[in-house]
RNA sequence: GGCAGAUUGCCCGAGCGGCCAAUGGGAGCGGACUGUAAAUCCGUCGGCUUACGCCUUCGAAGGUUCGAAUCCUUCAUCUGCCA
């Protein structure tokens, strides 16, 4: 039975930004199980949205027969991959042996490790840290024109500004991995994001040169906004993938709030659905935008891969109290309750009720008194649905709703409980 | 090592002794319009304070002055020219 092959529907998909020979790695395709890595460097305590296309596209790949082999960078994430926003500091290696460990458990849930083609969890840390510097200086080192690693575009933009021989090393580093992974376990395919470009051709190179060996590798797109900035850089960081640096409730509103231009693109990377099934959503988006069926189906599948079933009900059922219309008063207590304990909330005493203002600044609805009063100047503040008008205003045992709650709002999407204890 | 220039708020970028919390743009935030969309328009945009006002900020530390982001000294970093 010859199943379609796996790279029609990464292309289709978009997630091919870059490739090497596509029509040689498409042959691999076909003639078995290819062994492919995708590496995580723990810059951070968390994974975020950008990993999590790399995630997808591994699961993508080992759904279709093929092996992988998840690498988490606990001696790149030592060095520090060159950016253009200049040079990184460096993190203790506590720290790096730290969030090495919480990525490793991010990625874990979406691989199988049973079966044929069960995946493989490596650190590169394992074969780097032992590495005496002659023998990378000889082995690897040699193979690297550095004329050529001028000409890469981070490099170039960084010769300005300054770049330090510890990140320039970086590239050598990712190309090792990949030969070892070659070598050691006949890994020939590497992706990354299309900031990995370069990295992933380096080790490409490294095997021709250093193994005489032919190995594959692509790129995935940068996913970014319609007006070509980043997601997520914006309201106040990324998007975690950790529930506690990012609740489940607020993963799915950022989906559910996704532009339409941009719906189609992201049903196509972030979720498992058929094509049929997008193509379906693509055509109620353009028809009826304003039911946003595929921000909600993209909502609930990427929040469902991420946090599970049982949160993303949760956080779906929060977004339909919270924003189906109607009064907010009118809910049952217990929804509304459930609702506002997803969106965030925090307890006061009755007795101790303090002012709206301070009431936005707990909540972390505003960041600062300044900031609340000039909310509620411009009337962005909102108690019970009703626009506060005074910010000096204290809340009393009338305003309290479902029985025991206020509903702070800021805008039309920032929500808050305030829990009467 | 010598000479010249730079360093401003989240980012870019004016200011060059008082009218500077500091022009302008972007981002952010709020409002209007919508569909918890985009675009557009309007407002807002260091902290504390009901307010008068107070406090912190213009690379760092000192100094001159009634008064400094603006002048002087030293230090740090970057850029260019000369060794």
């Amino acid at each position: 039975m010859s199943s379609p092959n796996i790279l029609d529907d990464l292309e289709w998909r978009g997630l091919i930004a870059h490739s090497t020979d596509l029509d040689a790695l498409r042959q691999a395709f076909d003639e078995g199980s290819v062994r492919f890595y995708v590496g995580f460097d723990p810059t951070a305590p968390s994974l975020h949205m950008g990993n999590l296309v790399q995630i997808l596209t591994a699961k993508r790949l080992q759904e279709a027969g093929h092996t992988p082999f998840a690498l988490v960078g606990g001696a790149t994430g030592m060095i520090g991959d060159p950016r253009d926003s200049g040079e990184r500091t460096l993190n203790s290696l506590d720290t790096v042996k730290d969030w090495v460990e919480r990525v490793r458990s991010q990625i874990e849930p979406f691989l199988n490790f049973a079966g044929d083609n069960a995946a493989t969890m490596v650190n590169n840390y394992d074969w780097t840290a032992s590495l005496s510097t002659i023998d990378f200086l000889r082995d690897v080192g040699k193979h690297f024109p550095v004329n050529r690693m001028l000409a890469r575009d981070v490099v170039k933009s960084r010769l300005e500004d300054g770049i330090s021989y510890t990140e320039f090393s970086y590239v050598l580093l990712q190309s090792m991995d990949f030969l070892n992974l070659y070598r050691d376990h006949q890994v020939t395919l590497q992706f990354g994001g299309s900031d990995q470009w370069g990295n992933l051709t380096g080790g490409v190179e490294l095997i021709r040169r250093a193994a005489q060996g032919k190995a594959h590798a692509f790129a995935t797109p940068l996913i970014t906004k319609t007006d070509g900035t980043k997601y997520g850089k914006t309201e106040g960081g990324a998007l975690w993938l950790d529930p506690e640096m990012m609740s489940p409730y607020a993963f799915h509103q950022f989906w559910l709030n996704v532009e339409d231009e941009k719906v189609v693109e992201l049903l196509k990377i972030f979720t498992f659905l058929s094509r049929d099934e997008i193509e379906d959503l693509a055509a109620q988006t353009a028809d009826k935008p304003f039911l946003r069926a595929g921000q909600k189906a993209l909502a609930d599948h990427v929040t469902g891969l991420v946090h599970g079933v049982k949160e993303t009900e949760a956080a779906k059922r929060a977004a339909e109290a919270l924003f189906g219309g109607g009064e907010l008063t009118n809910l049952p207590p217990s929804t509304l309750g459930a609702a506002l304990r997803e969106a965030g909330s925090i307890k006061v005493a009755l007795d101790a009720l303090p002012s709206v203002v301070d009431l936005l600044v707990d909540a972390g609805l505003a960041k600062s008194k300044g900031d609340a009063r000039r909310t509620i100047t411009e009337g962005g503040a909102y108690l019970n649905n009703a626009r506060v008008e005074d910010p000096e205003y204290v809340p009393t045992a009338t305003d309290v709703v479902a029985g025991g709650w206020l509903v702070l709002r800021r805008g039309k999407k920032k929500l808050a409980g305030v829990e009467i204890a």
